[in-house]
RNA sequence: GGUCCCGUAGUUCAAUGGAUAGAAUAGAAGUUUCCUAAACUUUAGAUACAGGUUCGAUUCCUGUCGGGACUACCA
């Protein structure tokens, strides 16, 4: 049990012994602030109105009785105004750390026996990846850490999205354009080799609309009358027909795209355990139309097409059936959510995708509510805010979009020059440094994207690009370096500790944040929110600097010290170890 | 037009309705015979505006101003 938990159960003991009432709901406990004696504080307040007491007095009053009832745990408190600070003892703290400064799964929770579905990164096939996929996939694949370290069981999804128009798009410009050329022909990339016949498609349909419009044409009829648009949309209808060349074409091209995918996803470690491709799924949805009407959740116009009435929740009427019977984007989903559960029976479905999907998803939700599916309760749509430039929004048009590929190499190579400045680690053969670059390189893209709430939008400045020092990943990881090297230089154990004396503020400080991991582990994960971790960690690694710089570890005043200070830089180092990794971000022995 | 989200130091981010609004970075000034200076210490600097709710509001409510998303028979 942590330690909050311990003192909220005291409490609530103390009020039922001195008062009889039970307070369960609103008791605030908050760790004290570092201008006041006490390690934890419980805000009094709300419980005055109904005890009829005086703050002070209600503080006094069970102040006294927690001293009484927990002696082992409680060593003094004091009351200013409506708050009642508590000093934990030294022993508590000490036994503490002995049970748990080597235990590596400290924080980790035992299996629960819920199982969870986690879809996340959900590409298209038409262009590389870019920073907005990167914080989805780094977002996405953390909270699928961290609820397995919560105890769940987490199937980790993929939902490509290979067919429709915009594939089709690259296909004939590549048709036009390429003579035959192949990403091993050109040493390109499959995913960007085929993103840039994307690009060539736009840049010769604007051409072709600009000749269009010269010739008087409106601008609505020239996107849409432009030969090669017209090229597109009849591939489109030839691989919906199932025509065997375009078939062809089509798996070849995704093929590049997803050898292409891959060597990303293998470089930033994001994984999956089942993917779902759009050409397998987009159909099924249909069956849904069927049952909906016959439930009488749909209702069907005069021209064919079939609806969705929402206004009595607040939203629009919603097209679920085009007019010529074919699906739309939801229905689609509808099929693939029905598909899922069919495979994995799962009692959490949660989608990673960005919040200007927000009022699609609150649709998604609500049909299958209606539709009285049983596993609808368990959707839930993980809205993240879009990553965006000091401009604004990132354009392809414009050119502004940042290339996830690119923006890892960029952050590998800051990474090498940051480690040949320093000069530490001249000993590490070729490929141990290209190793450590890319640790630290990617720790700090990491770290970037997911330090900050992921519900809100976050603005990435290029120019500035990705900090190595102050609140970042590379400062974590050099703590944890710093650690690892002190630790290597001890031999023997670094076992019982008979009698540390009084500890030091900078030592019951880390003492005190290192308790903390499993509460604030628990959040990440009800929070679905890891910047709770990456705040954490950075707060944890700071600690141990001051500390660090104030006091010698290996040549501390006594035996005694020196080893309660070793349990502490090892419980530090392998809580740093655990952190990180729950947000994807390896952490190096040396640096 | 309708629905929803967001306005905190120069900048990027924190703050379950709780104590004197925290960090980082940029700025200023320091720290290296001693476990890794990617570090540490000191310093200056902010709640868009106006009301309301209450012991207490960055947080909740209303309005104003400013930004953004969604509201496609695109996916």
């Amino acid at each position: 049990m942590s330690l909050v938990s311990r003192i909220r159960m005291e409490m609530l003991r103390v009020l039922q012994d001195l008062y009889g009432q039970d307070f369960s709901t609103e008791l605030t406990i908050n760790t004290t602030k570092p201008e006041f004696e006490g390690d934890y504080t419980i805000v009094l307040f709300s419980l005055v109105k109904q005890l009829k007491k005086s703050p002070e007095q209600l503080g006094r009053e069970t102040g006294e009785q927690l001293l009484k009832n927990a002696p082992d745990l409680f060593l003094s408190y004091n009351v200013i105004k409506g708050f009642l600070n508590l000093v934990v003892q030294d022993a508590w703290w000490l036994e503490f750390l002995q049970a748990n400064y080597a235990q590596k799964q400290f924080g980790i929770q035992p299996a629960k026996g819920q199982k969870v579905m986690v879809e996340y990164a959900s590409p298209n096939t038409n262009k590389p990846l870019h920073l907005g996929h990167l914080r989805n996939i780094f977002f996405g694949w953390s909270v699928a850490e961290i609820m397995k370290a919560n105890g769940y069981e987490v199937v980790k999804s993929c939902i490509v999205n290979d067919r429709g128009i915009h594939i089709c798009k690259s296909m004939i410009a590549w048709q036009l354009f390429a003579g035959g050329a192949t990403p091993e022909s050109t040493g390109i990339k499959g995913d960007h080799f085929v993103g840039d016949y994307y690009v060539k498609f736009s840049t010769e349909h604007n051409r072709q609309m600009e000749e269009l419009m010269a010739t008087g044409m409106s601008k609505e009829l020239a996107e849409k009358e432009a030969p090669i648009m017209k090229a597109a949309r009849q591939m489109l209808q030839e691989w919906e027909a199932g025509n065997p060349e375009v078939l062809d074409l089509w798996r070849k091209m995704n093929g590049w795209v997803y050898a292409g995918f891959d060597i990303t996803y293998n470089r930033i470690g994001a994984d999956f355990a089942k993917m779902y491709y759009e050409s397998e799924t987009y159909l099924p949805g249909r069956q849904f139309v069927e049952e909906g009407l016959k439930q009488g959740v749909f209702f069907k116009k005069e021209d064919g097409s079939v609806w969705i009435d929402l206004t009595e929740e607040g939203l629009d009427e919603k097209l679920v059936l085009r007019k010529d019977g074919t699906s739309v984007y939801i229905t689609q989903d509808l099929g693939l959510a029905q598909q899922k559960y069919e495979e994995f029976a799962y009692d959490q479905s949660i989608y990673v995708i960005a919040d200007e999907q927000n009022y699609h998803m609150k649709v998604l939700k609500l049909i299958l509510q209606k539709l009285g599916k049983p596993y609808a309760k368990g959707i839930y749509h993980l809205s993240y805010g879009m990553v965006e430039l000091p401009s604004g929004r990132m354009k392809s048009r414009e050119g502004t979009v940042v290339d996830a590929d690119e923006i890892v190499d960029e952050m590998t190579q800051i990474a090498a020059k940051h480690t040949e400045d320093s000069g530490k680690v001249k000993d590490f053969t070729g490929d141990e440094l290209n190793e450590l670059y890319e640790i630290i390189g990617l720790g700090a893209l990491k770290f970037f994207l997911l330090r900050v709430d992921p519900k809100k939008r976050m603005v990435f400045n290029p120019e500035e690009s990705v900090d190595f020092h102050g609140f970042t990943g590379p400062f974590v990881q050099y703590t944890h370096a710093r650690i690892r090297s002190i630790l290597r230089k001890v031999q023997g154990t670094r076992d019982k500790l008979q009698e540390a004396g009084g500890l030091l503020k900078l030592e019951k400080d880390l003492i005190v944040s290192l308790e903390q991991y499993p509460v604030i582990l628990e959040q990440a994960c009800i929070e679905h929110n890891p910047s709770v971790l990456a705040i954490y960690v950075f707060n944890l690694a700071k600690s141990f600097n001051t500390f660090y710089t104030e006091h010698s570890v290996l040549s501390a005043e006594s035996d005694e010290k020196k080893t309660l200070r070793l349990q502490i830089a090892e419980m530090t180092a392998n809580t740093i170890h655990s952190a990180m990794g729950m947000l994807g971000i390896k952490v190096p022995e040396r640096m």
